[in-house]
DNA sequence: ACCTTTCCATTGTGATCACATTATTCGCGC
DNA sequence: GCGCGAATAATGTGATCACAATGGAAAGGT
């Protein structure tokens, strides 16, 4: 009941370090020290990030689409063998998210994700409502026909994967299709707190969808994009409003339990 | 022109901390490790923190109470120094606030305390102007009496401080009068929003009432303080609403040159 | 004087070890 | 079998070292 999760994640992951101290007389090591540029064996090439970066990426993508469930433990030790890399870089990125919000730090300093509670997805709903629809209609001036197209191509992948129920495909491009909306607005401190907003609820997310299949949401999708066509900022500010009003509207009444 | 700073503040730090190598024979040494529990000499007793959660509260509290020039540099090793601690709890403390949006990495990897720009400058306006006055309607049903006095002691700290023209004072008493309604919204997720806004804003805040003094500021808390009593929530969100507004407009006319 | 080049100090990053604390397991008595 | 205590494993935290990259100053050439 404590080995599976060792033994399981063992086997899959890249195992390119070393834990154990046995193979010490290693002549040529990296030795330690300072930032590998890129662990990953197919080279990213170009742009340098550090090992703390690429694992916050994974991190929070993971959370992001659903790869954590709700109220599940993380440990530092274990992800750093998960991720193949040592505790180091593990620690910077997991403070990260835990000031993000995207985990939880309890008072046995355990590190979760979050749980959800009927009173923070209400808040997130509030939020969500009151932020996105704005980051829409300030984006809306910087959209031309090349970034729309880009925008409908998630929107298609995102029925792609709900016609093949595939739960993680589906919040990944209906993330995406959300974003590569509000990233024009041009606005960052705000697309910073919307961005922490679905970091806590991603997790969540996805049991709802878990218990419930995808197939049978409305694609809201469609008023946004012709509301974009069309430059008509009052029915984007709707039509956005609706699609956040009735995904989360479909989470909160699959999975949270009546408890007033 | 380097030197001045490590000058003048190796004086006033509490040097508990050995850096150099020398003394090393030491036998008693509280040898590394672990959390030692609490370095301030005026031990805060029973609750134990970890020493990065306090110097993330410093650093905070300094930041948000405009301690920090923005635009000026960071680094973990001189604040290391200044705090008297090792550089590691540095680090999750500066990561911790980089994701706060209260500090920023840049692409040399150097850290400083973000500049303020017209934009950024607009969306904190916009955002606090969103939430602020719902978190304290939402706050007002679970605000009696007992809040209701610890909250005009707040503001009478405001006043005092003004009458005094001490800008750190004023701007502590006016965080903490804020919060003092906020926080009993008993609503995590938007109060954290709006923490990292006010992050945000601090550095900046300070040098407006630099400039200008805090004492033509009026005192729009009264009508806040008022509607809390009459319990009437249109008149408490049209006071937050307008003292954010005429706070800000305040801060952005003096600080922000015209630039379009 | 001014621009380039070389050198050195400084900075963030990663690895590794030591430690206190907390969780889990094991063994003993009943 | 079942609770309860001791022993053991696992976890986050802090310190320290090593390293690559960057910045800035000194040195050199024109």
């Amino acid at each position: 009941m404590r080995k599976d999760r060792a033994d399981e994640r063992a086997a899959a992951l890249r195992l390119m370090h070393r834990r154990s101290k046995a193979a010490e007389a290693k002549p040529a090591r990296t030795r330690a020290g300072a930032t590998p540029r890129l662990r990953t064996p197919e080279a990213r090439s170009e742009i340098a990030v550090t090992t703390h970066e690429s694992v916050y990426r994974g991190l929070r993508n993971r959370i992001l689409f659903g790869g954590f469930l709700p109220g599940s433990a993380v440990t530092l030790r274990g992800l750093a063998e998960d991720m193949g890399v040592s505790p180091m870089p593990i620690r910077e990125a997991v403070r990260r998210l835990i000031a993000e919000r995207a985990l939880k730090m309890q008072d046995n300093r355990r590190v979760l994700v979050p749980p959800m509670t009927q009173e923070t997805f209400e808040q997130i709903v509030f939020a969500r409502k009151t932020l996105e629809p704005e980051l829409a209609v300030r984006a809306m001036d910087r959209i031309g026909p090349a970034e729309i197209r880009r925008i409908v191509a998630h929107d298609k992948a995102v029925d792609r994967a709900m016609a093949m129920s595939d739960v993680h495909g589906y919040m990944e491009s209906n993330f995406r299709f959300h974003f590569a909306i509000y990233e024009h607005a041009g606005a960052d401190t705000l697309l910073a707190l919307v961005e922490s907003i679905w970091l806590q609820f991603g997790p969540f997310m996805r049991m709802a969808y878990n218990r419930w299949g995808t197939s049978d949401l409305e694609d809201q999708h469609q008023a946004a994009i012709a509301a974009l066509q069309r430059r008509d900022r009052k029915a984007l500010r709707a039509a956005i409003a609706a699609d956040v009003s009735q995904g989360m509207s479909f989470i909160g009444e699959t999975v949270l339990r009546r408890s007033s």
